[in-house]
DNA sequence: TCCAGACCGTCCGATTCGGACTGGCCTAGA
DNA sequence: TCTAGGCCAGTCCGAATCGGACGGTCTGGA
């Protein structure tokens, strides 16, 4: 029951069960493989470790299978459930916004190569876009929009909007290599 | 002169000291913080630890002040001009894009508190966005668009529209924050 | 019954992270 | 000229993270 800090994998962690119901380590990696981790991707070990930590600290329970694979299914406490919502009503941790991706950085340094090469790159990241955007929309399409995935669903709005934003902007880039103005 | 295995960080600043010419960590960190750091954070004592690396395999060579801050000034070889380029045309290694937003992690379980929260945090991912605008455009206007700067000025175009998106985006959900279709 | 292949979990070395710290340099004011 | 304080520049290190590799478990079909 040691004190803890939480990182967002422990909130990402707390948010699965909190919403979902018991879970095993196994179910979250595959929940998160389907959702947020189109976005954010989180190592399997982390969420092997994370509710390993989180039940020691009193935000879940656990409770262990006595043979076989030693699965063991988590559940939120009112200490989760409340230092859930803490976070999520705390506008004070929601800074920081990152996006990496190769293609962008690349393209940063486009100069230095010819402008074959960067349309190249446009042309792969326009795939690469438009391969996102289909399995987004597969995924949309097999959700009933009910009131469980309500949510989930809006980010993937969210993900889809900025995915058509890349595809313009790569398409751009693909049909005039060299050029800088818009 | 080791073999090694070039990371994002490793053609980041091989892509530096070919864009600019030499440079000390210092110089890297500054010129981080001011283009891309504004999508990727590096860490800077990755900044320091990196060129040491790639000093040792040749791609890079340094030379040190004799005396006073002992800095380095790093130069790029022909060995990190081949490594640079083979990576700029590779289309194979551009796999791979990362959004890592707290606030869209949120949004996530927003089903979990109530609409005012949503609203608040909607309307704080607003503001942030529009903060990050505003400096990519104050970036942009103090540029010229020259030669150099193309293509970075052209990842910040992209920058300035993803960062539209999302203020569009976060605006509708301030709108309705507990109305899930469009 | 046996096997293949998916399922599930753990482990560990290597890398990354970022905060804290040290010390040099510069300028302004006495 | 001297020195205090603020910025500049770099180093260090414990902690957290990463992801690959491995090992055991289960299910269904031959």
């Amino acid at each position: 029951m040691s004190s803890i800090t939480l990182t967002p994998t422990s909130h990402l962690v707390l948010g699965l069960i909190a919403g979902t119901g018991p879970a095993t380590s196994y179910d979250l990696k595959k929940l998160v493989g389907i959702s947020i981790g189109y976005f954010w991707t989180f190592p399997h070990s982390q969420l092997y470790a994370e509710p390993v930590r989180l039940a020691e600290a009193g935000y879940l329970t656990a409770e262990e299978e006595a043979r076989g694979r030693r699965r063991r299914l988590y559940s939120i406490t009112g200490k989760g459930r409340e230092a859930l919502s803490a976070w999520l009503r705390d506008s004070s941790a929601s800074e920081g916004y990152e996006i990496r991706d190769l293609g962008v950085l690349k393209l940063f340094f486009g100069g230095l190569v010819d402008s074959d090469a960067v349309r190249a790159l446009a042309e792969k990241q326009m795939s690469m876009h438009r391969r996102v955007l289909g399995e987004l929309e597969t995924i949309e399409a097999g959700a009933d929009g009910g009131g469980q995935l309500a949510f989930p669903l809006r980010t993937l709005q969210l993900g889809k909007q900025v995915s058509r934003v890349c595809l313009e902007f790569w398409t751009e880039v693909a049909e005039r290599p060299d050029l800088s103005s818009a």
